[in-house]
DNA sequence: AATGTTTGCTAACGGTGTTCACTAAAGCGT
DNA sequence: ACGCTTTAGTGAACACCGTTAGCAAACATT
């Protein structure tokens, strides 16, 4: 009988489940700094087996694959960002609704200028991660980002901080949409309005479609800083919501 | 002395050239057909160069590598967008500016639903294409595309459609940006008011959020169809142009 | 101690981008 | 028509890549 441990979270792990863990965390670890250090294209088996004195073939024991590969590190940079946005959220006193979701959108922005190969791979298109892998554990991760920014979102909604359009402006199929959205999204508040919703995703989009902008590099021979356009889409969005906007610090 | 004839620009062109020009577009229209097919990843010189009879050397006389090709055909496809776009606004009456606008940003929608791959290498991060590779066609393509909306922004802004914020409510920064903006992407309009340019900034980064993120498939397992919520987008975003909403066709 | 399981290796196949030396052809000037 | 020059394209080679199959050593369990 082997020294049977136990995880944190209460699995018995044996010897040899610890060492494979830990031989799996430095793949992804390698991975992705040769994601971040050459891009997307970068990240090849043969070069991450040959930096921890490996040979590619042994890494098919730990991932399927190399699009399997890149599917378990995009889970851990959504973690990563999550966790990045809810630390800039608990920096500001849990009162000040205002303040915390200004600080965690730019939060947002702040850590996509940060890791811009992260984010491409994130939000970008799904080039290599189409397959069926499982891409589970990247949407559960991407579900627990999307949850800071949701709770937040309750608290405007309950505190009635801004106009919800009434339910007969939104369009029907629209109204279905957004219905599976919430539900599967955990909108906390049970029975939110949709015309809420409506003006959620609208927001989001707004934001998503400007730090896309700005980290795909689209405006880039058409403007210098892009720093000006997000800060006044946030406004933008802030006002819509009811939130009070700031100017950035310094 | 051999028969030189001119091109429809009137550049002398041999026999010679125009051969080249040939196999160059033969290139580009396979490598194009390879992307719609396989995905960006699928785009290689050796299959190229095997579908047309050659062997991948001697495209090098043509394309200075791998990373080129793919700036050259992007800058076709933005082309081919732009196209796509003009001919949907030429199919309304001239006079008809509301419709027209209407119809040419579902056009771009629609164009990018019909060809995903395109407009994934097009709007999607700039992740092969980065070297100083010359980017310069791929970007003037870019504007030819613009133009057609910034044409249409034009009569808005003459018609005086819309409320256009005071320059003293546009931030310093952002004017000097949006200034920038105005000028390399060509606003027909001599003198347009900042306020303006800021709108249409913002109406822009609402219609490029909501179909990169439909393209790329952002909400996939949260949303089954996007087109309600682009069409709510375009709502909105025509609603704060001035510019009449009608829900699309049967 | 013997048995089964997991791990990692080597070898191999087929694919890729790219460079270099080289041939054969096409164009050009006389 | 003849040479000379430029060009298009080839073949071989190098260095990578993903992936599969078979095998040997290490490990865990009985």
């Amino acid at each position: 009988m082997t020294k049977p441990q136990l995880d944190r979270s209460g699995v018995r792990t044996s010897r040899r489940e610890r060492v494979r863990e830990a031989t799996l965390a430095e793949i992804k670890e390698i991975a992705r700094r040769h994601l971040v250090e050459h891009g997307s294209q970068g990240v090849s088996l043969r070069a991450v087996a040959r930096e921890m004195g490996m040979t590619a073939p042994g890494l098919y024991r730990y991932v399927s694959g190399i699009d399997a590969l890149l599917v378990l590190i995009t889970a851990d940079m959504y973690d990563d960002l999550a966790d990045h946005v809810a630390a800039a959220d608990a920096s500001v006193p849990e009162q000040n609704t205002d303040q915390r979701i200004l600080t965690s959108l730019r939060a947002f922005r702040g850590w996509a200028l940060e890791h811009r190969a992260e984010f491409s791979t994130m939000f970008g298109p799904r080039n290599r991660l189409d397959p069926d892998s499982d891409i589970t554990a990247a949407l559960e991760a991407g579900r627990r980002f999307g949850a800071t920014f949701f709770t937040l979102f309750d608290r405007l909604v309950a505190e009635q901080r801004f106009e919800v359009p009434p339910d007969d402006e939104v369009p029907a199929d629209l109204a279905s949409e957004l219905r599976a959205f919430a539900d599967t999204v955990g909108v906390a508040t049970p029975n939110v309005p949709l015309g809420a919703v409506m003006v959620l995703s609208s927001c989001w989009v707004r934001l998503y479609g400007v730090v896309c902008m700005e980290i795909f590099q689209h405006l880039n021979f058409v403007m210098a800083d892009m720093e000006p356009l997000f800060e006044s889409e946030l406004r933008g969005v802030l006002e819509r919501v009811g939130v009070e906007y700031r100017p950035p610090p310094e």
